[in-house]
DNA sequence: TTAATTTAAGCAATCGATTGCGATAAAAAT
DNA sequence: ATTTTTATCGCAATCGATTGCTTAAATTAA
């Protein structure tokens, strides 16, 4: 059962007396082959059971029709989405997919970069992972002339194409319907800063503060609270303090604003009249909890559709060296029970 | 930016005033290159920039180091563990994973199967559509002497590689704990029974019933309820029963038992006092809803590297013509508060 | 009937890396 | 000093499909 030859074009050609050149033109349908021959061909391909080898097809051609996909999880709801989405578009035009996750490391982002310039893919899109730092690999993707597509989690200073989601006008959105809903002490959860997601997050929740002049409360602003554990922990410490705040924007997912919200159930507190809760994400479970959660829709399946449309479009289709486009995609508050205490709104 | 021809071994041969043939062995580290040779070609292969062509090695040494991975969707949390977990034994061993989705299509599965076999990936691992009827796709993978791994859902006569889950053995456990906790006229929400999964968690069912020797009520089955509203549609009609059922197993999954639990919240029903709820999968959503539902953990992530695991142990190493190999995996019944009305088991 | 044109199919190089075999030079053995 | 062995490296075929160019045959035009 292993190591049969699979059937080439040559073994096409010798059976029916021809030369290889012709069974290629006959396969792929478009040159100077006659009608009957064409026949005689795509019939003993049928009976000999031929499939087409890539891999020679794609060395002689210089591409393979692949795109790489590097992210820092795959089983994530979010890239999970993201993914899908490119694999609807990708497929519609003939491409593969190779996935790769970095775990949240950048030095197995870097191996994973090497193996797709090897493979010689068409493109290359990644979402950085946490302890991102160097961009040496990004620039190496760039001086193979492969394309590159960043998405979410992106180098900001290196020129690729980017597609983003506007986080900052999201955190603003968010964090002033909690002003809109009475909330006087809103404390962040923020993320790892070298994320420029994080970063932007961050400004969008200073930058609604100061809208309506409301002052900053260092206290009030905690780091490294990315994940449900420790969205909990942060909690507790800020339940803790003399002043505590009176709504929570957990700005790093909807994982850490669930840790906020079970602290604050097992605390005895009422969400949304004593403490205003917003995640991040729109995560399935968060229509779900009691009370449900307010979060913000980051569009992720589209987001991918984005992703390989950019590609099609701009990059594979026009030869001409066109600078980098940056698509930015606005995502949506969704206003849940978990901050709507001010019910005219509803 | 584009079009630049990449370095090769002849470039790097050429500038060197040495044969390709050293090149390649230097790279590859092996065979007979002096020390003083080596150390040039190497030194010259990273100023240059080279990067191996995988398309022209693997296609010399007849084969890439890829597994194909054919899944009905990639953002399913089930499917993104498993291929979580694929990818985590994968890439150790220096292997890249190809990923399709078929979208429950078996049209679309056909294609898919066959960009692989023309990829030559080294083994294709696949769960099938729902529509599956047909099994001709797979016996091509065979018959091109492609080692093949059918996981979860599968064709149960078809000669290959399996790694499954005891479903059977899952809904006996499930149900048998229904009848335990008292509930006496339980429910079954099954999903479609050309898919061996369903067949097996029904069959389940039937024998806990017989094993407790509680009678088989067909109106309390219900056909086609996989989605959460199908799930909370059957679940109204079950409740409008003049005898209605006191559980219900939600034996398609977790989403089926989320509507019926919204459903029997809506209606004014106790969970689990006066409706016993039990869903399939251990989704993430499981654990935070009110009450928390009880469900079956399949083990996805470790399920995906079992998987990878078999091929590299099974497959890969040894030549001989070895039978293929079932693995199944026990899943774990989670018991939660939706069914937990006897206090003393908690 | 002959010349011009179209059509069909073969020839051979190419993509880039690998590898068995042979050749040469250097080192070791006699 | 001569022979044998070993270490290095080159040569050339190979993997399978593609494609520009050429040739042969068939068709049309004159």
């Amino acid at each position: 059962m292993k190591n049969q030859k699979r059937t080439t074009i040559y073994d096409i050609a010798k059976k029916l007396n021809l030369n290889a050149s012709s069974v290629s033109r006959a396969l792929s349908n478009n040159s100077n082959v006659s009608e009957a021959t064409r026949k005689l061909i795509l019939d003993t391909a049928k009976e000999l059971n031929y499939k087409q080898n890539s891999l020679a097809s794609n060395l002689r051609k210089g591409h393979n029709q692949t795109i790489g996909v590097i992210v820092p999880r795959i089983n994530q709801n979010y890239f999970a989405d993201v993914i899908a989405g490119i694999e609807e578009v990708t497929y519609q035009k003939g491409y593969n997919l190779v996935i790769c996750q970095s775990n949240e490391s950048s030095a197995r982002e870097v191996k994973c970069v090497n193996t797709l310039i090897n493979q010689h893919v068409s493109c290359i899109v990644i979402s950085l992972s946490a302890d991102f730092e160097d961009d040496k690999h990004l620039q190496t993707i760039k001086e193979h002339g492969i394309p590159l597509i960043q998405f979410d989690r992106v180098a900001e200073h290196l020129d690729t194409f980017k597609v983003l989601n506007d986080n900052e006008q999201a955190s603003i959105d968010a964090v002033s319907h909690l002003i809109e809903q009475g909330y006087k002490r809103i404390a962040l959860l923020e993320g790892p800063q070298n994320l420029n997601i994080f970063r932007q997050r961050k400004a969008g929740y200073l930058a609604a503060l100061k809208k309506f002049n409301v002052p900053v409360l260092p206290e009030l602003i905690k780091e490294n609270a990315w994940t449900k554990e420790l969205g909990a922990e942060s909690t507790k410490e800020l339940l803790n303090l003399a002043e505590p705040p009176d709504a929570i924007f957990a700005s790093t997912s909807d994982f850490s604003a669930l840790g906020v919200l079970e602290v604050a159930t097992k605390m005895g507190l009422k969400v949304p009249e004593e403490l205003g809760i917003c995640g991040y994400s729109n995560e399935a479970f968060t229509e779900i909890t009691s009370p449900s959660i307010t979060t913000i829709d980051q569009y992720s399946v589209s987001m991918g559709k984005t992703i390989a449309n950019l590609y099609f479009q701009e990059i594979e289709s026009s030869e001409k060296d066109n600078n980098p486009k940056i698509v930015s995609i606005k995502p949506k508050l969704i206003v849940r029970s978990s901050t709507l205490r001010n019910k005219t709104e509803d």
